[in-house]
DNA sequence: TGAAATTAGTTGCAAATGATACTATTCTGC
DNA sequence: GCAGAATAGTATCATTTGCAACTAATTTCA
């Protein structure tokens, strides 16, 4: 894949020039897209799980029980994803909702037997297209790529933009 | 934040164990959708653009016209999420579109004075977004941040998935 | 206390998205 | 030069998504 050395036909790649395919959000929003659709492909054809239900699953299966909000956090979505997330797997039973004992707007959602079972059939499914996806990187490489992630959502965090 | 060391309530990191927050698609993703949407938020707000009429703009920025499928090519979108969006810069006049002369099923899309306008204007900000993203990394790391990415693609490209 | 502000979670609606099918044109190979 | 396969682009329809509004419970603080 040729992203050095001007394309036939595209203007020199002047400094600071945008090229799309050098451009950060851009090839994040590729790798993302791709990685994900790969590996959500195999949920639902294999559980019927959509992504979002599978990380309400995964984040479940870390042990504690959590709130929705508690979800959310965990794994970044939306509170109305989330909502739906839960309601759907609450439908197959994967999930169970019972009262939080502190605050009765919220309920605490755990997996069930059902929904355990699921989980110790992904995960190991979820790890092993991950290290797929990391084949021939060194563990330098993996832990470099992480650490450049997380400085990236650092900065993200940081605002400072606008 | 403690990505390291157990979080309260959660089982201990065995090996092999699926933690979300180190999970490799998963990481990828919200990276991706917060540095897409914040970028997607100034486009919409200043310009009226979604992120795919920017991309289109931006590969057609880059010179040469395009036909919808070369657009495709170069964005890595759908086939039908390009034709919407070159049918929605059309109406703005942002591009137009003219006959191209080898194949009459195609064709050739460039941008408009307008067009060029809005893609001058764009370009730099676009620009700006990245650079604050990636400040305090230096080149080096700016540079193995997008090999790693390099790298991530190759390896969906190779496929031996599933 | 108790009025106002905040938060947990859900619902409804409008817009975005994606798969499929369709038209028109071009290519292939005989 | 022609039948069948492939390709460019569009239209259709069902699903997904995301925002804003809403209810109910909790917190804040005067």
């Amino acid at each position: 894949m040729a992203r050095d050395g001007a394309r036939p036909g595209s203007r020199p790649a002047a400094a600071g020039r945008l090229r799309l395919a050098d451009y950060l959000p851009y090839r994040l929003s590729v790798a993302s897209n791709r990685a994900s659709g790969l590996i959500a492909r195999a949920y639902q054809a294999r559980f019927g799980l959509s992504i979002q239900e599978w990380r309400v699953i995964a984040v479940l299966g870390e042990g504690a029980p959590r709130t929705a909000q508690g979800v959310c956090e965990a794994t970044a979505m939306d509170k109305v994803t989330v909502s739906r997330a839960i309601r759907a797997l609450d439908a197959r039973e994967l999930v169970r909702r019972s009262a939080n004992e502190h605050d009765r707007r919220a309920s605490d959602v755990t997996l069930t037997p059902e929904g355990e079972a699921i989980y110790a059939e992904v995960a190991p499914l979820a790890l092993r297209y991950e290290a797929a996806l990391l084949e021939g990187f060194s563990p330098d490489e993996r832990a470099r790529l992480m650490a450049l992630l997380s400085k990236l959502e650092a900065r993200l965090d940081a605002g400072g933009f606008g």
